[in-house]
DNA sequence: TGCATATTACACACCC
DNA sequence: GGGTGTGTAATATGCA
């Protein structure tokens, strides 16, 4: 078969585009899932020397999180502030 | 038939009594997840006055996460602070 | 300073009557937000038993959804059979 | 006081010392927790682009799973496979 | 192996 | 009415 009908190579061209573009989607994110499992594996390892050291994982891992928590609540009084702000008029 | 096998009877009984306790556990907590949806509808309705009243629910919801945070905030350094005492022996 | 400005003094009372609004709304709420976690809690405890009793928890979820699902489900048809009833005029 | 004892010192050494590397350890988890964070968020805005192109996230989310079970599942073949092999001394 | 926690998926509510 | 964001439920993972 030399020649497909044109109606039918527009189908398929197109058909092969979107799939061309979701194997492309899909690769990025798969990707970009591995870097993430690594860094995972990074911050397990640390956690390991953090043990092998002496220290106990336990209390890094509760500092860590109230660290977090301060920059959360500093940053939800920001938008606090923001939304205040935007509601009297002065958001511009 | 007058009589059942003594093994059979047995056998119905215990399913018999399984499903009587299944069924008590579902009707439990049927009843609580409506009592929990009841709550969340007086919640909605609330934040439906708020609006009424002119005031805005995103800032009423944010006082009210801030809050809730700090709330939180302090537990977690309790619990840090427990941390501590325990790695130093002082838990007791 | 024995007198305030009226125009002054409204102000206040008016900011003073928001405050105590807002106060009131938020305070009404974050108990019904402690009401609603209370709840929440009671369930999860209740399914606690269930496995303390050797039921799976996963699998009466499961009924509760279908239950669920199917109250709904009647409902639906309730509501469509009560349009109908009003459409032909049968509804009173 | 011109003079800590010697036992102090050493004290105060060690325990800034182990400040240090708590310090240290702290810091590098949360870098790396951001990184992570910054994955996330790419993954994130790679569903938002093939939202955009018309593509449904759930279904590419749902291949990308299956993907994930196959490359375990040949995995798991593969060192079942090893083990057999060095079973009948034809791992090297 | 059971529990606690962290992540992921889902559903509902709000806004445009 | 459709898209977005938030909050909640389910799941997977790591630890004791």
């Amino acid at each position: 078969m030399a020649k497909k009908s044109s109606k039918k190579e527009a189908t398929d061209n197109s058909a092969e585009v979107s799939g061309k573009r979701i194997k492309s989607f899909i690769e990025k994110i798969e990707r970009l899932e591995s870097e993430k499992a690594a860094v995972a594996e990074d911050i397990k390892d640390v956690y390991g020397e953090v043990k092998a050291t002496g220290f106990e994982p336990k209390i890094i891992k509760e500092i860590i999180k109230i660290r977090k928590q301060s920059k959360e609540k500093r940053a939800e009084e920001q938008e606090l502030l923001d939304l205040y702000m935007s509601a009297i008029g002065m958001d511009e």
